[in-house]
DNA sequence: GCCGTTTTCGGCCCGACTGTTTTCAGTCG
């Protein structure tokens, strides 16, 4: 039995029993159980007694063994047969819950999108006690557009949106203070909408900005503290607004970058020492409230270490505190491996990419056009590689403290073989070796082209190896594991493309990885220096496995890095 | 349904917003 199937099984009942409107805390013992699973990193065999996990009792237990055992689950069965299907996707409807549901279905026998709609048309949806006029208009309307607006939104259409909102942020005067919160704080994949913080005395004044300025679809919500909005753009997103003072601000932002169940860990642990977390402070024992400058105050308060947000996500942060100063961070960052000039698709030359990376603090960088079999990216051939070389070596005549050094992101070709020979890649610093075609081959043959690469000597790094776009594409499908292996055999670097397109690794492979020591390489693929940002996405990506500075190429110095890529010359 | 160094019963994180009410339930994050 999969344990995939044992998770799913179990959110399955919780999302029926909410359906039945049954008692919500029983219907999160089942969610909590998924997740103590889910948790858990060990398999079903290595676990003796599962009712020694931490939220998995007798009634769970019986459901897992009954799922481990036939295959099935009886309760399950029985609560799809009481429930009808047509329901389910009517807890997307904003607004209606289980109770709402339950009710409509108990008393006007409601079980679909069509007969839902046909209700509320004969007005008989606002007769029922609970419901209203306006309840019944806002159902028309949200069954209109059920299934029309993305549930999730990826990364990389978040972080564009995030940069804009920012700008206007920073434009508001009556602005004392401001971040994004949410999932995207904590750099998921995918959002649901994005939350943002503002610290201001002047909430009125702000609000009326955020309203005129933004371009609005909709308003779904216009509190004191929270204003809440749906943009008006291709792939609409929903917006958050909490507008709180500067003194509540740090439990504020702690609070709305969750994850969920972070805060309920944290709140738990306060109520342990007789305190009380909201969004607004830590209320004392004494019933006095207590407010922080920032959120490593606030966790100092509790004697904790400052907990970044991209390991918040399931209270397992709060068991391993003594691995969060080996992370990854933004400051250990001194180089980018991965970028490309305007001698192949980049945007700017090597001077200026030079520059930029200077700029950035970087001690060194390697440039990687792409090789000649990619015509569309303009892909140097050995003759052009010589003399890019030359100008890469000029830019280090004039910059002596930085150095750049000459590479290649070359093709592995559909048919196995690589894109430049030997004598070729012999001479340059820092060999790529990338898959851009042929994503439909194969696993086989996918990996036979990955071989080919990973016992080439002078190939140093595989870059994303998935070649996966995040909400778009899987990718090639490769055999992660089997190339996590290799590279730890033959001492060859995986990377985290931090494109947010990209993020590939993902983070279970990262973890992955790790287990393995296979070192990893955050690079940004930049093709123009503000790409360069990527960066901190891609290291934050990174802490979300665990990732550890030691096996990050680029907090390597610049002695290392050279030893490193020199090995087998 | 799960849990317990005050508890085997009575809690379960906490608060905002909306729509329905006229003090509150449901939903949401």
């Amino acid at each position: 039995m999969n344990k995939k199937i044992i998770i799913k099984t179990l959110e399955k009942i919780a999302l029926y029993l909410e359906l039945q409107g049954e008692n919500p805390f029983k219907v999160s013992a089942f969610r909590k159980a998924a997740a103590a699973l889910e948790g858990d990193q060990r398999s079903l065999n290595e676990m003796e007694d599962i009712t020694q996990i931490k939220g998995i009792g007798k009634g769970t237990a019986a459901v897992i063994n009954e799922l481990i055992e036939t295959g099935e689950s009886t309760q399950l069965k029985e609560l799809e047969e009481k429930t009808p299907k047509g329901l389910v996707p009517l807890m997307k409807l904003p607004g209606l819950g289980g109770k709402k549901l339950a009710k409509l279905y108990q008393e006007l026998g409601i079980d679909s999108v069509e007969s839902l709609r046909a209700a509320c048309l004969a007005k008989e949806v606002q007769k029922l006690a609970g419901f209203g006029a306006k309840t019944e208009e806002k159902i028309l309307k949200e069954l209109e557009h059920l299934g029309e607006r993305s549930e999730r939104h990826p990364i990389w259409q978040l972080e564009m949106i995030v940069i804009e909102i920012n700008e206007l942020l920073s434009n508001i005067k009556e602005v004392q203070k401001y971040s994004v919160a949410g999932s995207f704080r904590r750099v998921n994949e995918t959002s649901k909408d994005l939350d943002f913080i503002v610290a201001t005395d002047l909430r009125e004044k702000v609000k009326e900005r955020l309203l005129t300025d933004l371009a609005i679809q909709e308003v779904v919500a216009d509190g004191d503290t929270k204003v809440s909005i749906v943009l008006d753009i291709d792939d609409p997103v929903n917006v958050d607004f909490r507008l709180v003072t500067l003194d509540e601000y740090a439990t504020c932002l702690h609070h709305f970058t969750g994850s969920k169940d972070h805060n309920v860990k944290m709140r738990q642990l306060a109520k342990q020492q007789g305190k009380k977390i909201s969004e607004y402070g830590v209320e004392q024992p004494d019933g006095t409230v207590q407010t922080f400058k920032s959120e490593e105050e606030f966790f100092a308060h509790f004697d904790l270490p400052f907990i970044p947000p991209t390991i918040r996500e399931n209270g397992q942060e709060l068991e391993r505190l003594d691995e969060i100063s080996q992370l990854v961070t933004l400051d250990d960052i001194v180089t980018d491996l991965h970028m490309h000039t305007t001698w192949s698709d980049g945007a700017h030359s090597i001077q200026e990419m030079g520059k930029a990376l200077i700029e950035r603090g970087y001690t060194h960088g390697v440039i990687t056009d792409h090789s000649q079999f990619l015509k569309v990216a303009n892909g140097l051939t050995p003759e052009r590689l010589l003399r890019q070389r030359q100008e890469i070596y000029a830019f280090n005549d004039d910059h002596p403290q930085f150095r750049l050094y000459a590479g290649t992101e070359m093709d592995i070709l559909p048919n196995g073989s690589l894109d430049f020979d030997n004598d070729v890649l012999k001479s340059l610093d820092f060999v790529i070796a990338s898959i851009h075609s042929s994503f439909t081959q194969s696993q086989d043959k996918i990996m036979e082209r990955l071989w080919t690469a990973i016992q080439n000597p002078y190939v140093h790094m595989i870059a994303h190896p998935t070649g996966r776009v995040i909400g778009e594409r899987d990718g090639y499908n490769p055999d992660i594991p089997q190339l996590i292996k290799w590279a730890s055999e033959y001492g060859k670097i995986l990377e985290l493309n931090a494109n947010p397109y990209r993020l590939d690794l993902c983070v279970e492979h990262l973890k992955l990885a790790m287990e393995y020591n296979v070192p990893i390489a955050i690079n940004t693929d930049a093709h123009a220096i503000d790409q360069l940002r990527f960066m901190d996405v891609g290291t934050k990506y990174a802490q979300k496995a665990w990732v550890k500075k030691e096996l990050v190429v680029n907090t390597w110095s610049t002695e290392k890095f050279e030893t490193f890529i020199r090995k087998n010359k």
